[in-house]
DNA sequence: ATTATGTATTTTGTATTCAAAATTCGATTA
DNA sequence: TAATCGAATTTTGAATACAAAATACATAAT
């Protein structure tokens, strides 16, 4: 290891940092859902911490939209409705097609090999009908592209959204033919990149989110009829 | 009062919101100013709070990029470096051209006569010079048309970047030619409402923040040369 | 005079404490 | 039996306490 390496500053967290990564885990990953009651104290207890660096990372989630402080009566997982949806995607929209536009601007021929093999995976995982997979790759090719626009507010702002719908969007089964149509638009997407025609990827961009709301918004209200939001 | 409005539940709020209110306006109105330390004992002792309230309150603002916190060096306020500029500018303008669309197809005659009746005020300004009252009514512009796009979602990110450039964009002074065609597009903003053509209105402010991110850009290249960071 | 070194002071991160509010739950009444 | 009340318990918001780290400052050494 070189000096520069060595010498560089060491990195130092605090609870709060790794409490509102941690965290955040469990809202955007489902271990704690929507609805449900986020048991501090617990919390403070499989952690080994106190209250007060939790609190704080609460708050922080809170400001982000993934939690819900009602004063005097504690945190829960905040709840996706229908019109937290229809606000959340147009803003996607808007940020996916940006990202689209500088991603064709700025992305190598590297890079996009790295999401060509990516996609490949995703493709193996469509064929053996693995959702879980699938959906990791599906998410990782999207990171990919923010990524490649490299512009960290972009990413931000974004990544921020995409939680918010993440686990609507896991289980918001599509049907075998959504899938693969949806499979298809991810190779267009691929095509886009590699032209680099940043409008045509933008529009590609955007017409598979607005698809992939419209699977949403349906499971979403027939989540909210059935009344079980599990 | 009605007893609908007099039964409505009592709104009460915790410290730490009044508290992320109260700090945010600090920072966004440059009574502290960027690189500054900020001085947390000071602070409570005029907030009258303890510091466990006030601290949750910047890693807020933190996590909204208004606050930078160093482990164990506490909290400053953060500044914006032109590549912070630089990143920023293309996400608002990709959320100004979505409310742009959304406002044209949900605006109300109502909300487009309020919206002149502030541009004729700011008007009157220009032609006093009067920068502050017209950077203060432009401002209300920008956040009338995102509140005529009706989308919650869309208000906070947008606004969350426009606090974090806000004072930059006021201290860069326009030069009169520039201000002058500032109105221009202004008065371009209210026709593209009144036709209710999103797609003009979208290109407009777009081309309207292109403008003023150019100066801003100026201005703090030469701040930062000038190594004076005021 | 400037640079190092060690010590006092302050600041910071986190834990603990405390009072107020909410919740639980058993006794009581309709 | 079901609704109502009230004390006991828990939870919450905020203040305080405390240890570790950073900073300021005084002294000594070059």
């Amino acid at each position: 290891m070189s000096l520069v390496e060595q010498a560089r500053p060491i990195e130092r967290r605090t609870l709060h940092d790794e409490l509102v990564e941690r965290m955040r885990g469990l809202v955007v990953e489902g271990a704690l859902k929507p609805g449900e009651k986020i048991p501090e104290r617990e919390l403070c207890e499989r952690f080994g911490v106190s209250r007060t660096p939790l609190r704080e990372a609460l708050k922080v989630l809170a400001s982000d939209g993934l939690v819900q402080l009602t004063p005097n009566r504690g945190a829960t997982v905040a709840r996706l409705t229908v019109e937290d949806l229809e606000d959340v995607f147009p803003v996607m929209g808007a940020l996916e097609a940006l990202a689209g536009e500088l991603a064709c601007r700025n992305i190598t021929d590297k890079k996009i090999a790295e999401i060509k093999g990516v996609h490949r995976k995703m493709v193996v995982c469509y064929e053996a009908r693995n959702l879980p997979e699938y959906f990791q790759l599906n998410q990782k090719i999207h990171e990919l592209i923010l990524e490649a626009a490299g512009n960290r507010t972009l990413s931000t702002h974004y990544s921020s959204l995409a939680q918010r719908v993440r686990r609507a969007r896991f289980m918001a089964n599509m049907s075998d033919e959504r899938w693969k149509q949806a499979v298809g638009e991810h190779e267009d997407i691929i095509a886009a990149l590699e032209s680099r025609n940043g409008e045509a990827l933008a529009a590609i961009l955007k017409s598979h989110l607005q698809n992939k709301f419209n699977s949403v918004r349906k499971w979403l209200i027939a989540q909210e009829n059935g009344a079980r939001n599990g």
